[in-house]
DNA sequence: CGGGCGATGGCACTCAGTGCACGCCAGGCA
DNA sequence: TGCCTGGCGTGCACTGAGTGCCATCGCCCG
């Protein structure tokens, strides 16, 4: 039933763009009641995000279970999660893409779904970083970093039609912000002309890191 | 007229709440025609938030024009352009602030609002940023984390019911962002005790730049 | 004084979303 | 077998946001 009304809505969504199908249009070709509709889908715009509700739960789970040693690459992992849900079914996930990019209301509601993603990453760090000095804004900026490069690899890929390796242009950006804000060592990448580097290491990070860090910042890792 | 309707819907919406207010009620309460609100309001969520608009226009002016030698610092100071709309009426920025904490969909609007500050903001940094390796993922990256520092100031500024210095509080979190993303030079600040600190420069950089770069590291600068 | 003209108001309409009650069907029980 | 019951689907009527269209009114200009 709600794989039937999720097909009947994208066949008209597509056919015949979003603002033109009403919800009556969307039960009439899925041959079901228009208050059945409502029974699955809390809103019209729902029927477009059918599977983030799950997406976020196994994030928030994840987020809760397992090693934590080193939270920056622990909430990079949770938003891979996000990829593989739309790597899942990449023709889905393109289509879904195009109508959102034109459809201001679905962005819209996209931004929500988003948000709360980022709500989820952000209170997982603001638990670990509980105590720290300014460990809450700390949380939310790595979590609204770790979101933004996220979605501009996810984007970039749905730009493509789903070509090329999504994963790994995920890895790179997320390695960005990692590399910004990696808890043991932080390589300062600067944006001119990068002729100097400086690397800032606290005492008792692993030597080995250290170098690992130093090599990547010059480029030779 | 404009300011009218506003006056009388926050009345009503404080009154009995947003979602038990109709847009009946407020034309009435303001003595005008229906019709009349939605010519000067697209929708009912848009008379919580009469002056984004405008302070849109002014930050994206204000990133078009001057100088702008250092990308980073250019936003956050953009940024600072919505804290200055917020103070200049705390009783009413506090008001909406509780008013979109509990109603969903102001919520969500309010994220589309903040969405336009950050594409403006990432908008300027990619153009900026053009030609440089990973320069758009740069880009979006930084503008996330600018509003994300912003945002979280702001917000404990209204929490605390617009008691307290907001520029101040906006000021420490974005020095944080600039820190680590400067353009310059990034200093690496972490959560901890920073008191080893390695220096690796690249072969041929000028020796002014290696000390430059390590006093602004070790927070001398 | 008459003719635009822009701002306002009224009216009717579409459509999303909700509350309510009815019907249907499956399963437990005498 | 007949009955009760609880959940699921459905039809219906209603509210309220948002829109298109046209009438109206005040105002400036020729």
């Amino acid at each position: 039933m709600r794989d039937a009304l999720v097909a009947a809505a994208f066949r008209l969504f597509l056919e015949r763009g979003y603002e033109e199908t009403t919800v009556d249009d969307i039960v009439a070709l899925a041959g079901v009641g228009r208050r059945s509709f409502f029974r699955y889908f809390p809103s019209k715009e729902d029927v477009v995000f059918p599977d983030h509700e799950r997406c976020l739960a196994d994030m928030t789970e994840f987020l809760a279970t397992g090693a934590d040693d080193e939270p920056v690459r622990k909430v990079c992992d949770a938003a891979r999660l996000v990829l593989l849900m739309y790597a899942e079914n990449p023709a889905f996930s393109v289509q879904r893409y195009r109508l959102t990019r034109q459809v201001p209301g679905l962005r819209a509601y996209e931004l929500s779904v988003v948000w709360r993603y980022e709500r989820a990453l952000a209170g997982y760090l603001r638990s670990r970083y509980a105590g720290l000095r300014d460990g809450i804004l700390r949380a939310d900026v790595i979590a609204a970093a770790v979101v933004a490069a996220h979605n501009n690899a996810l984007r970039s890929w749905l730009r493509s039609d789903g070509k090329g390796d999504a994963e790994a242009a995920v890895d790179h950006a997320l390695e960005h912000v990692r590399a910004a804000f990696a808890d043991e060592a932080v390589p300062a990448v600067t944006g001119g002309p990068e002729d100097v580097v400086v690397i800032v290491a606290r005492r008792g990070a692993p030597l080995w890191r250290v170098v690992q860090e130093a090599e990547s910042a010059l480029g030779r890792g």
